[in-house]
DNA sequence: TTTGACCTTACCACCATGGCAAGGTTTAGC
DNA sequence: GCTAAACCTTGCCATGGTGGTAAGGTCAAA
């Protein structure tokens, strides 16, 4: 029995917006649905599937390229799961890169931020940091 | 003597480039520059300095809106620190979030790269993890 | 039949930045 | 003085992922 879910449905199902399942066929990670005749979209539960496939590639801040090509691997049965590996780990790097950028920012600001009595008078160590030439 | 720079020896003197020093007067962050006859933008050392206090709040990640709100505050000799410590934290408080989501997506992922051998071998976990139904 | 909840497409917006194109200006070398 | 290179100007388009809104078609329940 194909159960057959118009978008809303699909996207209460996969946990994504109905606005996004329409951007990810158009930008080509998804293939054409079914339509009625009506041109309302039809989802499968196979289809549903890749719906939450991608919501949790997103939610582990896969790009939609990376999505696109873990959606390919996933599907072809003569995949190598080293370029499944290959592509989690390069995401792993870029979310370690960003997580050193950020505990920078962090460090220099709670410095300086420390430095500020926070209090009614005009003198503010951020401000005298931020302007001064590097 | 008022030393007057071009966009491009602005740009170079402050970090920016003078796409974005184009853009932060556009979008009302910095005031219209003078102009030569010929309509070329010129920069005397305060607005150079107003440039690297941008460049240095970028570099802290503070967004534009922020960093109107600093400048504001730099310039305003009434100022109370507290507004300017405010707006630290609060930015702490989004960079701690920011932090705190991207370490969750790397405790998730690394746990996902460990369970797959990342061979010739179509089997992966990291395929079956982003498949299951949550 | 009406109403409300759905669906469709086609726009615009965000944020910060880069790129390109078509044209004007200035400067250095000859 | 001429030419070429290196600047400058504005204006438009693109990114990435998501949200909004508007104008219109469809469907189901009351």
């Amino acid at each position: 029995m194909a159960t057959l879910l118009t978008i809303g449905d699909a996207a209460k199902a996969s946990g994504l917006s109905a606005k996004m399942i329409r951007h990810y066929e158009q930008s080509g990670l998804l293939r054409k649905s079914a339509r009625t005749d009506a041109g309302y979209r039809l989802y499968n539960s196979e289809q549903i599937n890749q719906l939450r496939f991608i919501r949790q590639a997103r939610n582990l801040g896969f790009s939609l390229a990376d999505i696109h090509a873990l959606l390919e691997l996933w599907q072809n049965p003569e995949r190598e799961s080293r370029a499944v590996k290959q592509l989690a780990q390069q995401h792993l790097a870029e979310i370690a890169a960003k997580i050193a950028e950020l505990q920078h920012m962090q460090q220099v600001l709670t410095a300086l931020a420390d430095s500020c009595k926070g209090d009614g008078s005009p003198h503010c160590n951020i401000l005298n940091q931020l302007a001064k030439p590097t």
